[in-house]
RNA sequence: GGCGAGGUAGCGAAGCGGUCAAACGCAGCAGACUGUAAAUCUGUCGCCCUAGCGGCUUCGAAGGUUCGAGUCCUUCCCUCGCCA
């Protein structure tokens, strides 16, 4: 079995380790975790960082479990936050683990007989446990000059705005977690980003106070975009995994536009491509960096294993036309199939007869801008496209004549935004 | 409870009673340059329209002074710090 932890460490994922888990990982078949936070009902492009050490860690043979925080998510991890967070309902966070367990499902291999994954809620010891049994049992073995001492603590110590009661517990909590986890099912390693590592250092002590056994830690670096923004927003906000939030073909367009600089550490975090595919993709990357083949193969990939092979070529081709080729020359319904994924609206073709539509309100109107003030500031400055060409005349009207096919239109604004007017 | 500081647009932060829809920075949006990149540069960045030295609604809330208030007064709410 070769060597996880030397995997994990030339994809540039080992921030941060606890001593002899490359060595435990030679040695034996380990069961390790992965918490998740169910702070939204799908994962989202972030949560892939997540994910995949999970997988690459069952396809190196050992024993993966996927913890939902159904219990945590009550409370809310202070790490890496600099506000104190808003309570989720328990009817949310319910909702929130059903979402992201489904999603994780597709990742993992429960079906393997050597090694099957585990997906496990929290909620299952954390919900049970009374108070001062927890506090007795596990709040005894944390002195709070231990937690304060925890970066994510001390940071929010010195905010003005502090840190709640609530939160600062949850360092325990997630101790707790491991100490479940270990107890269990023999897990043995936890993984995170290096934002976990005081979590999961606390997990570690704690089983050692109890249980009198070294257990491991693994973080990666938390990944960044080249310009140092956070990894996984974009103008349209947050790229989520539902396709029903984030169409397969967005989620095609936001891995394909990866700058040069960070394309190789997504292929080395999100994709399984071995180490020459990817140091191949790298040269090319150097030689001939117009042809983005780096973008092209990661967002093929990371589409692919997330909406399927099919969703991914159509999401594919969607951009070669779109990107390539003139709409105005395609059929109408070549069109509506490569929009697809698109936003589209419905409007009444007789708004079209006669005068027409002025194109301010039309761009208003389908919400490619949020006023019409600020519609007509985008045609103004040549930031709107009917059909591929650009309007400048914000007293353009736009006629059933001008649409393909008398059929629809479709608006553009700036380089990437398409929506879809179909005449009804 | 006492004392002090403060609440201005998504965020940060200016703002001698008039020329304040409100400087500046960041974020956002668009344009140029490109490779659907990065960096850079330009414009824009409350809402409405008949697009103008136009109308309307904003500066924690409510009242008041004034011809005129983000700017002064009163009360209230909230935040932070120090002391009890």
């Amino acid at each position: 079995m070769s060597n996880l932890f030397r995997e994990l460490e030339w994809r540039g994922l080992v921030y941060d380790a606890t001593e002899g888990l490359s060595d435990a990982l030679d040695r034996e078949r380990v069961t390790a975790y992965i918490g998740f936070d169910p702070t939204a009902s799908s994962l989202h492009v972030g949560s892939l960082m997540t994910v995949m050490p999970l997988a690459r860690l069952q396809r190196f043979g050992h024993h993966a479990i996927a913890v939902v925080g159904g219990g945590t998510g009550m409370i809310g991890d202070p790490s890496g936050k600099s506000q104190e967070r808003v309570l989720l309902s328990s009817e949310q966070v319910a909702a929130n683990v059903a979402g992201v367990r489904r999603q994780l499902e597709q990742f993992l291999d429960f079906e393997v007989a050597s090694n099957p994954a585990r997906i496990v809620d929290n909620a299952d010891w954390l919900g049970t446990i009374d108070v001062l049994s927890f506090l007795r049992d596990t709040g005894k073995h944390f002195t709070v000059n231990y937690m304060l001492q925890k970066e994510s603590v001390n940071r929010r110590l010195e905010s003005e705005e502090g840190i709640s009661y609530t939160e600062f517990s949850y360092l325990v909590l997630q101790a707790y977690d491991f100490l479940q986890l270990f107890d269990r099912y023999g897990c043995t390693l936890q993984m995170g980003g290096s934002d976990q590592w005081g979590n999961i250092t606390a997990g570690i002590d704690l089983i050692r106070k109890l249980r009198a056994r070294k257990v491991h830690g693994l973080v990666w670096p938390l990944m960044k975009t080249a310009s140092g923004a956070k990894f996984g927003k974009t103008e349209a906000g947050t790229v989520w995994l539902d396709p029903q939030r984030t169409s397969p073909f967005r989620f095609y367009q936001f891995w394909l536009n990866t700058d040069d600089q960070a394309a190789s550490a997504y292929l080395k975090s999100f994709t399984f491509l071995d180490r020459s595919s990817i140091e191949e993709l790298d040269s090319v990357t150097r030689s001939a960096p117009e042809k983005r083949e780096a973008q092209r193969v990661l967002a093929r990939e990371v589409t692919s294993m997330v909406h399927g092979r099919d969703l991914a070529a159509r999401a594919e081709h969607a951009s070669a036309v779109l990107f390539g080729e003139d709409i105005a020359t395609l059929s109408a319904s070549d069109v509506l199939s490569v929009f697809e994924d698109v936003p589209a609206t419905d409007l009444a073709a007789d708004l079209f007869e006669s005068s027409g539509f002025g194109i301010v309100d039309l761009v208003a109107q389908v919400q490619l801008a949020p006023s019409k003030a600020e519609a007509r500031r985008l045609v103004q400055s040549g930031g709107v496209y009917v059909n591929n060409r650009r309007v400048t005349d914000p007293h353009l009207r736009v006629t059933r004549a001008d649409a393909i096919e008398g059929r629809l239109f479709v608006l553009r604004k700036g380089q990437k935004q398409n929506h879809v007017v179909r005449l009804a």
